[in-house]
RNA sequence: GGGUCGAUAGCUCAACGGUAGAGCAGCGUCCUUUUAAGUCGUUGGUUCUGGGUUCGAAUCCCAGUCGACCCA
């Protein structure tokens, strides 16, 4: 049918690919424009997509949607002229392009529309449009199909849109304190930066193979070598890992390094990015977190505790860290959780802070000074060689940033990258040790999950209600 | 990788092992201020794929595909 409405506008010497419009504002900007009481006094051109569509004979009430929004159209069969109207009635359909230009008007219930006066349709769309009322539910079809979901699902419109704000106000946020925006390789030859498993893949000119980043860190480390004393990126990292509500193989993390600081002026950093944020993109300090219910108070003051603390405080023991290794994992199991004898006394009692501490703590809580296994780029705590100067900024129950003090001492990073590595000696960046060598600043550094950030402040369930087009299986065909 | 659940009209969903249906969308009709507009009529199916059981399968069994959730 659809098909045949193309064909008799081609063959009536119309073809709506061919056709355009230039509008003078986008639809809630048109009806800012609307003076009271005045009715028929502003003219604008405004374009969309028809979304609802009532004929009632000699006048119509249609809506469309554009990027700001919905706007109401009124067509009328005497303004328009029989034949026009006609075309209108018979010719368009839902999920049609369409462009008009008009005068405003409030109708008698107080909405304010546009009087048509002239239409152009600008594309046909020769496939229906999901249902208006309950929306594109169907989870598969709603991430393959994203256009559809953004068309119908007005939650997804506005989450994704405020995906767009966050990203643009952290740009802005970082430029005003003067860090520089860089870009750095994504095809590395050494992965590092993380613990993860890269992609890997080939280069036929150069006949190498390359991974995938993991992590922006070690050339960013480059950048304040190079006296780029404030730097930033916000780029995408692929990790060949497992797929989950909290993980997409590819996902956008923000790292900010910053020369002369250390984790406590990180620590300053992100509380007023997340301060800048609520006040000037979300409009509230409380969000609701969605999986406990619990509101989250981005207003109140932030937990701050030492790692070794918290976990003395849920395993009720102040010796813990004296502990033999067989008394560590009998205390771990007397907790209800399982670890496996050949893991290091670092790992088991890191299950209880994963399995047991990080899923509770759903107000903003900076844990600090971790073990110093769990990261190999950190300056050692000045007085505890066990830990590192970092904090892990907890929200939600998610890791939403780590932040260090950074190594900037070539030998003892050496030497920890050369503990890490073990066996696989070929997986050190001996590049970045070069430039260690050279002299780095000292720097606090952070990291920031972008879409975990998003998960937090649009109250999303899922990674994939913040990624536009979230990894699935390839269909045959 | 393991477990649980799911896939039926364009969309949202029904249907005891016994004629595949509704609402919206579509098509036709009436209607010049509607708000999920209303009215009367009407079209529409490889029931995810492939096997099997049965007189008979959307429904039961097996395998596969894709997805969701939980676990690793």
């Amino acid at each position: 049918m659809r098909r045949q409405k193309l064909a008799d506008l081609r063959a009536a010497g119309f073809d709506p690919f061919r056709a355009n419009v230039e509008p003078t504002h986008f639809s809630q900007d048109a009806i800012a424009q609307y003076v009271d009481e005045q009715d028929n006094t502003v003219t604008v051109t405004v374009a969309g997509r028809l979304i609802t569509f009532r004929v009632q004979g000699g006048s119509s009430f249609v809506k469309i949607q554009d990027q700001q929004g919905v706007i109401q159209l009124y067509f009328r069969k005497d303004v328009l002229g029989e034949e026009r109207y006609m075309v209108f009635k018979k010719q368009l359909d839902l999920g049609d392009l369409i462009g008009v230009t008009g005068t405003l008007f409030k109708t008698k219930t107080g909405e304010i529309t546009v009087r048509v006066e002239s239409f152009t349709l600008v594309a046909k769309a020769l496939r229906p449009l999901p249902e208006k009322w309950h929306g594109l539910s169907d989870a598969e079809q709603v991430y393959r199909q994203r256009y559809l979901d953004l068309i119908v699902n007005q939650e997804s419109r506005k989450r994704l849109m405020t995906r767009s704000r966050i990203v643009s106000h952290i740009r802005r946020f970082l430029e005003d304190r003067q860090f520089l925006e860089v870009e750095t390789p994504v095809l590395q030859g050494v992965a590092g930066g993380a613990a993860a498993r890269p992609f890997e893949t080939h280069h036929n000119a150069l006949g190498t193979d390359f991974v995938l980043r993991i992590s922006l860190e070690l050339y960013l480390k480059r950048m304040l070598v190079g006296g780029y004393d404030r730097v930033f990126e916000i780029g995408r990292n692929f990790r060949n890992e497992g797929v989950s509500r909290r993980h997409n193989p590819e996902f956008t993390m923000l790292e900010v390094y910053q020369a002369y600081s250390d984790y406590r002026g990180m620590m300053t950093l992100v509380q007023d990015l997340f301060r800048s944020l609520c006040n000037d993109v979300l409009g509230t300090a409380q969000i609701t977190h969605a999986a406990s219910g619990e509101v989250i108070d981005f207003a109140a003051d932030w937990r701050e505790v030492k790692y070794k603390d918290i976990i003395r405080e849920k395993t009720g023991n102040p010796d813990w860290f004296n502990l033999s290794k067989a008394d560590k994992i009998a205390g771990v199991e007397a907790l209800g959780l399982k670890v496996d004898p050949k893991w290091e006394d670092y790992e088991i009692t890191n299950e209880i802070f994963g399995k047991l501490i990080e899923p509770k703590l759903i107000q903003p809580t900076f844990v600090t000074h971790l073990p110093k296994e769990l990261c190999p780029l950190a300056k050692i705590t000045a007085d505890d060689p066990t830990t590192i100067d970092v904090f892990e900024l907890i929200i939600g129950g998610m890791e939403i940033a780590p932040a260090y003090s950074e190594q900037n001492d070539p030998d003892v990073q050496r030497q920890m990258f050369e503990a890490q590595a073990g066996e696989e000696v070929q997986k050190i960046d001996h590049d970045f040790l070069l430039a260690l060598e050279h002299g780095m600043p000292p720097a606090g550094g952070m990291g920031i999950g972008i879409d975990r950030l998003c998960i937090l402040l649009t109250g999303a369930e899922s990674i994939r209600d913040v990624i536009l087009f979230p990894q699935l299986r390839n269909t045959a065909g």
